[in-house]
DNA sequence: TCACATACGTTCGGTAGATAACATATAAAA
DNA sequence: TTTTATATGTTATCTACCGAACGTATGTGA
C-alpha cells in the first residue's frame, strides 16, 4: 500500500502557500521510523529535516553520565530540526522516535535554501519554533516545581495530542528516560494513575481511559503549552 | 556625563554590517535600568527590545502559585525580546533586570521591519536565538539532575561572564527566586561556597574569589552553554 | 514446552530539598 | 540614637525521589 504524501499529512505543510508547496512536493519522501530510532545525535550533522505524520519524536538532552531529560516532543504539528534554519549546523539535543510511525523527510540543504527564499515559509517555521520554545521553557519549570505524578500526566497528554486514538506503545523504562527519573518512580506514579482509573497499561501498552481526569491531575504546564500552540499556530485548530 | 552609544556597546551590534548600523543608530536610545525592573510581563505586549550594555536581564517563568524559575540570562552578548521576531507578539516569560545597568533600546516595530528587511540581521538574530535556546534547554536538564550547589555555581558563572569585575549585587532571596528554590537553601549553599573560599558575600554583595574553583564545583551545564555561545557567536570572542 | 528476556512490582534505607519557625546581624530611617 | 526594615543564619521535622536489590508476571523463540 503506497501512502500518498499530501499537504494534510502534517499541519505545518497545510499552512504552506500553494506556490511553495509546488516546489516542495517533489523534494519530499515518506519514511517509516521505528521506536527508539535516533534521528539526530547530540552535536551531530543534520542531513534531513522531518515532518512527523503519525510518528512522535522526542528531543532529549543527554548528560555526560548518561542520564537524560526530554525537553520537547514533536508530532504532526511540527518539524524536527529547527536548529538547522536557526543557524547552528548541529543540534545540542538528541532526537529519538518516541512513537513509531511515518515522517515526511526533506534534504536539510533544500529546507535551508527555502527558508531564505520564501518569507511565508520563514515566518511559519519561526512561529512554530516559538511554540516549541514555550514547550521547552515550560518543561524546565515543570522539572523544578511539579511532582512526578503531575509530570507524567502532562507527558501523557502531550503525547496523546499527537496521536489518534487512546493507545500509546511505551514502556515505563522509556518514560523514565524521557522524564529524567527512575523507572521505579514511573511504576509507582503509573500505578497511582491506574488505581484512579485514569489509565490502564500492560507490558508497554498504555491506554488512556479518562482524559479529563488526566488534565485535572496534571499541572498547569500542559494547559500553558497547549494554549500557546493554539495561539501561535491556529492552523492546528482548523483541521 | 553622556554615555555614547556605539557598536561595541553590545556584542550583537558589533556583528552588524555598516549599512545596517547606519539605519539603526538614530533609532537607538540608552536607558538605565534598576534592579528588579520588569521589562516584559508574562504575556504582555512588547513595546521595545533591549540590547544590554552592562545590565543583566533574567528571563523568568512564573507559575500560578507565584513560584518562579529563571530559564535564561541575557547580557551584553544578546538581546531581550527574541519572541518578537519569532512571531509571537507576546512572550510567555517575564523579563526582569537581574543586575542594574544600562541597555540600548529600540522600538519593537523597527526591529521587526529590520528583521524582514536585512538578511544579515535576520541570520545574526536567529543565531543568537539558537544559543539562547541551548541555554534554556540546559537549564531544564540542570533543574532535574544537579544539586543546588552546582546550580548556584553555574548561575554565578553565567552572571560573571556578563559583568566586568568580580562583584555582583544580588541578595540570596533573589537568587532563590531565579533558581526556583527556597532562600534558606541558597543560604546554605552559599555558605558552603564561602567556607570553601570560592566566594564571599555580605548583605547583597557577592564577590567571586576563585573563579576556577567555581568552574570545578559547577556541573557540566555551564561549560556546555558557554561552548555553544562561543561556537554560534564567534564575534563574542573577538572582543 | 521450556528457557529466557522483557516489563513491571515491591521494599528498605538514604538524602536533597521543602516547610516552618525562629534567631541574629547590619544598614537605613526616624 | 533608637527604631525598623532588610539580609542572613540555624534548626527540627517532613516528603518526594534516589539507589539498590530482588521478586513476579508475561510474551517470545529454541
Amino acid at each position: 500500500m503506497k501512502v500518498v504524501i499530501n499537504q494534510t499529512s502534517n499541519h505545518l505543510l497545510v499552512a504552506l502557500p500553494p506556490s511553495d508547496w509546488e516546489r516542495w512536493e517533489p523534494q519530499l519522501e515518506l519514511v517509516s521510523l521505528q521506536l527508539g530510532q535516533v534521528l539526530y545525535e547530540s552535536n551531530g550533522k543534520m542531513q534531513f529535516v522531518y515532518f512527523p505524520v503519525n510518528a512522535i519524536v522526542s528531543l532529549l538532552f543527554v548528560l555526560e553520565n548518561g542520564s537524560s531529560t526530554e525537553i520537547a516532543v514533536v508530532g504532526n504539528e511540527g518539524i524536527v530540526g529547527v536548529s538547522l534554519f536557526m543557524g547552528g549546523e548541529t543540534t545540542p539535543s538528541r532526537a529519538v522516535v518516541q512513537s513509531a510511525g511515518q515522517c515526511i523527510r526533506m534534504k536539510a540543504s533544500f529546507l535551508k535554501s527555502e527558508f531564505d527564499r520564501s518569507m511565508p515559509v520563514m515566518h511559519l517555521l519561526l512561529r512554530y519554533t516559538q511554540a516549541l520554545l514555550t514547550q521547552m521553557t515550560q518543561t524546565a519549570v515543570c522539572n523544578r516545581h511539579h511532582t512526578l505524578d503531575q509530570q507524567l500526566c502532562r507527558w501523557l497528554l502531550l503525547s496523546m495530542d499527537r496521536l489518534t486514538g487512546n493507545h500509546l506503545v511505551m514502556t515505563q523504562e522509556l518514560i523514565a528516560n524521557m522524564l529524567g527519573v527512575r523507572r521505579e518512580g514511573v511504576t509507582e506514579a503509573a500505578g497511582r494513575l491506574q488505581k484512579a482509573g485514569l489509565i490502564s497499561y500492560a507490558r508497554g501498552k498504555i491506554e488512556v481511559l479518562d482524559r479529563l481526569g488526566l488534565e485535572h491531575r496534571s499541572c498547569e504546564c500542559y494547559g500553558v503549552v497547549k494554549q500557546e500552540y493554539d495561539r501561535l499556530l491556529p492552523e492546528l485548530l482548523a483541521i
